[in-house]
DNA sequence: TTGACATGCAACCATATGGTTGCATAATGC
DNA sequence: GCATTATGCAACCATATGGTTGCATGTCAA
């Protein structure tokens, strides 16, 4: 999990992401286009976002495609962010005890 | 929004959002009795919580309390990951897809 | 007031990260 | 076969990151 984490951390990476989820199936060169920096860039972000399993590639012929996959993001907010989504403002209301509490001092 | 991400990025942050999901309001000193490394990392830790806003701090006398907030957490999971959590399994169909096509070749 | 305690700040260090360039290799099409 | 195209690999570079140590500051309690 540690490395979805890491791969969605860059901005670029997510960018790329949302690529694919507008056109799966790209090729390196395809991507390339939609980017701002050099195709061997993009291959680098590629091979971590297809180490965290985010993408899945597939040779056709000399052309590398590459395809989303939703599965760790859905894990990731199953069973991690999931937790969080259902405490709902403790830090506020913590925050407000916490200076209730000064007031009474 | 990069922020929260590259906040989650790192482990021993993830581990102090739970420490403080577990029990809320702790000081500096408190939380750094549940991770391995030393005050000032921690306190460095925290400073890229707090800016991300997943962590909100308030002083009582000498005591830094830190309180977390859910908020961003779900900012992410419902402007972000909510998109691909309904993406089903498109990466494994277009996969499947991409075989084929190579098959009829 | 003075010592102990909680935190902050700054410098420093090793390694990770995000990017580049240059060259090698493999598939395609004429 | 040969030029072109798509990708991979390795070296290199600047900066970011995660950690440390040392010292300064502010608060508490005897």
């Amino acid at each position: 999990m540690d490395l979805v984490f890491k791969a969605l951390a860059d901005r670029n990476r997510r960018v790329i992401l949302d690529r694919l989820f507008e056109h799966d199936g790209q090729s390196l060169q395809e991507l390339c286009r939609h980017v701002e920096f050099s195709r061997q860039g993009l291959s680098k972000h590629l091979v971590l976002l297809e180490e965290a399993g985010l993408v899945v590639s597939q040779f056709q012929g000399r052309e590398k495609k590459h395809f989303l996959n939703p599965i760790p993001i859905q894990n990731v907010a199953e069973r991690w962010l999931a937790k969080y989504s259902h405490a709902q403002l403790t830090a506020i209301t913590a925050l407000k005890g916490a200076l209730e509490e000064q007031d009474h001092e």
